[in-house]
DNA sequence: TTGAACTCTCACATCCATGTGAGGGTCAAG
DNA sequence: CTTGACCCTCACATGGATGTGAGAGTTCAA
C-alpha cells in the first residue's frame, strides 16, 4: 500500500512515515514511479513505534529493538543476532525506565490515598 | 546554597537549573542581590526531577506531579489537593508508559532466549 | 486535454531539553 | 582598589520529534 493509505490505517501522518524511514525504523520498497510500497505488516510497525516513542525511547534505540521484535506467525523471530549485546542493553535502559516509572506511580499513589474524601469527590465529580 | 553548590551537589548543570525554574520545577527564593537561594530538600527534588525526565516524563507533566510528591518527614503530603484529577491523569499515563515497555521488554526478552547458544557467547564473551 | 488526488524532495519552523558564550553585577580576600 | 570566584539575564545553537508549505512529477477518471 501507498504512504496515504497507511497513514489513514495508522493514524499517523506522513510526514512522521518519511521521519521514520529516514530514521531507519521503516524500510518500504520503492515503484518505478519512486512512490513508496510498504507491507501489511507495517501496520503493527508503525503502532508499535508509536507505542515505543510514546513510552519515552527515541528513535535510535527503537531502530535497535524493531527488527527483533519482528512476529512471524505467533512466533518471535531473532532476525539480528550480531546486536545482542544491544539487546541487552536497550533491555537494561527499558528495565531502569520502569522502575523509575514505578517509584513516581507508588508515590503518586500514596499522594491520592491521603487527599481528604471531600477533595477527591471535588476533583472527580467535576 | 546557592545555584553553584547545588549543582555540585547533584550533578545537574547550573544552566538547567535554571531552567527547571524557568519551567516550574523548582522554586528558589532571592537574595537581595537577586541571587538564587535553594533549600536543602531541593536536592532531593532535582533528583527526582532527573529521574522522571530519564523516565520519559516531559517537564510539564513532572510539575503536575512533583508538589504532591514533596515529603514531610517520612510520609507524603497531598499538597495541592486541586489537582487531583490531573495527577489521576498523570498516573494513568505512567501506567500506560509503563505497560508498553513490559510488552516491548518481554518481547525482547524473547529474542535473547531464542538465540543461538555462539551468538549469545559472541555477543557477550567479546 | 484537464483536473483532482496522490506522491516526491527540500527547506524552514516550532517546541523541548540541553549546551555555550556575551556582557555585566556582587562580594570576600588580598 | 584589584582580583577571582560566583552569580545574573539574554540570546544563539544543537539534536530530536513534529508540523507546514513550495515546487514539481505521476496517474487516472471525466
Amino acid at each position: 500500500m501507498r504512504i496515504g493509505e497507511l497513514s489513514r490505517r495508522t493514524g499517523v501522518h506522513e510526514r512522521l512515515l518519511r521521519y521514520y524511514e529516514e530514521q531507519g525504523l521503516l524500510h518500504p520498497r520503492r515503484s518505478p514511479n519512486g512512490y513508496r510500497e510498504y507491507d501489511e505488516e507495517d501496520v503493527d510497525t508503525v503502532r508499535r513505534i508509536r507505542s515505543l516513542l510514546a513510552a519515552g525511547l527515541n528513535t535510535a534505540a527503537i531502530a535497535t529493538i524493531l527488527p527483533c521484535l519482528r512476529e512471524d506467525g505467533d512466533r518471535l523471530v531473532p532476525t539480528c543476532p550480531g546486536l545482542l549485546a544491544d539487546l541487552h542493553r536497550e533491555r537494561d535502559r527499558i528495565t531502569r525506565s520502569i522502575a523509575d516509572l514505578q517509584t513516581s506511580l507508588r508515590a503518586l499513589d500514596e499522594v491520592i490515598a491521603a487527599a481528604p474524601p471531600e477533595v477527591a469527590r471535588r476533583a472527580l465529580g467535576g
